[in-house]
DNA sequence: GAGTGGTCTAGACCACACT
DNA sequence: GTGTGGTCTAGACCACTCC
């Protein structure tokens, strides 16, 4: 139960033994430690976790050093800290970060609003060689294609195409999809135990292909932005390739830079 | 020299006071105080502050609470801490960071390599009403507008419309901006001492004009990014309205998500 | 009141940079 | 060696939440 600290005990280690490289500090050995624990599901979304004090007796450590650890897990949004509750794993069904990967914000600066989710097809294919490489799939490994379209106030605003490995996500099928109230990132982490923590984008202006020109509401060749998304896990592992266009008459990508 | 504490020192403070709506953390109070001095200029870009121990001394707090407010600063990019040297006042200027808001690169993911900046013109003119707002700035106010355009490696990539308000940058012309070498924030802050703290960004996928198109190097009507930054100085005040136009043929806009 | 996270302190020791 | 930031500890007290 006691997972005990290889190195940095409170009481052991006098000179760095030799050929150490990888020195650490404790409270990142027990930032991983608890990670852990968040990967293997110890704790689910939305439950809390032990409190600091419980914690500190778990590791040997003292509560400011596991209080060091969980600042940084929940500046990195794994965790969310309530004082007088707990500590909380992170979740995307809260309504605060319901979207916190959509940039997408309307013109007027008005909260976004209801958002209508129409999922036009679930398929599965062999991926083309850019997904294999972005997802680190092997050869043949298969994968689930999803496309589908978000509309606010009635108007089309935004076109997913969305490659997730099929190994991860068995059993999802366009009805699943349909059924499903809520941001798909909820339903991954709830029916299928997958966690996205992180995403880089790659954003770039396009003229809208006539297909999806028209799934867009748009004439073909307008400029859209590509959002070209990877969406990782814990550990850094990509579990999602996405590719939006996004049409940007009325709503514009939003960017904090500091 | 030792600036007392209003409340929460050390040792006062019994019982809240009647109608004391704004509490605020001992640590944030400090944080406010050395903030206040960056922009005062007591310490300048590039200089190291006092260490923790003297401001500790200065503030009569604990090293502790000292150590929290810097921590927050250093977070938000204001200063830069290195170990056994000190604590430097950030800076555009170094390698680092010097394109730290800009979040155009190259497709091979290959390092940006040098840039070479053209300035167009700068002039002095009455300002748009948006750009008067955007920038609080009171009708009448005059405002100089530069053009500039970024190549990489031989091709245009960005063209940048920039807005200032003239107070801040009196005597910029053209000439000396063209003389300079380094990031136009770089010359701000040694110059003008201007300090450029975070920005916010609205992007788009838009047409290019056939003006900024021919300096561009497209054709007309090609999809291009459209960047409008407000970026900010210290106390969240605005200090510069820029419209980019960037060519995503070859580059892309990078965003992480977290 | 009991339990949780949040703040503040004081002191010890470590890692790093300059000299 | 001296001074800097970085880590770790132990203990006190505060603010918030729930019973």
């Amino acid at each position: 139960m006691t997972a005990a600290l290889p190195p940095h005990s409170p009481a052991d280690d006098a000179g760095n033994d030799a050929a150490g490289p990888a020195f650490s500090p404790l409270y990142q050995q027990i930032k991983t430690l608890i990670m852990r624990s968040l990967q293997e599901g110890e704790w689910k979304p939305g439950e809390v976790i032990p409190s600091e004090i419980e914690l500190a007796a778990r590791y040997r450590v003292s509560q400011g050093t596991v209080r060091k650890a969980i600042d940084e897990l929940a500046t990195e949004n794994l965790v969310v800290r309530r004082q007088g509750k707990g500590t909380f794993v992170a979740t995307h069904t809260e309504a605060q970060v319901k979207y916190r990967f959509l940039r997408l914000v309307p013109d007027g600066d008005a909260p976004p609003g209801p958002m209508e989710r129409r999922y036009i097809d679930c398929r599965r294919l062999r991926a083309p060689a850019e997904v294999l490489r972005a997802l680190d799939l092997r050869a043949g490994d298969p994968v689930l294609q999803v496309r589908r379209l978000l509309s606010f106030q009635g108007k089309p605003v935004v076109l997913d195409l969305i490659w997730l490995p099929a190994a991860l996500f068995k059993g999802l099928t366009a009805e699943r999809l349909s059924e499903y109230r809520g941001p798909l990132y909820a339903l991954f982490e709830a029916e299928f135990g997958v966690r996205m923590i992180r995403a880089e984008e790659k954003v770039r202006a396009v003229a809208a292909p006539p297909a999806d020109a028209t799934l867009l509401d748009v004439a073909p060749g307008t400029p859209v932005l590509s959002v070209e998304r990877r969406t990782l896990t814990y550990g850094d592992r990509p579990v999602e390739l996405r590719q939006g266009l996004y049409n940007t008459a009325s709503h514009y990508y939003r960017n904090e830079l500091s």
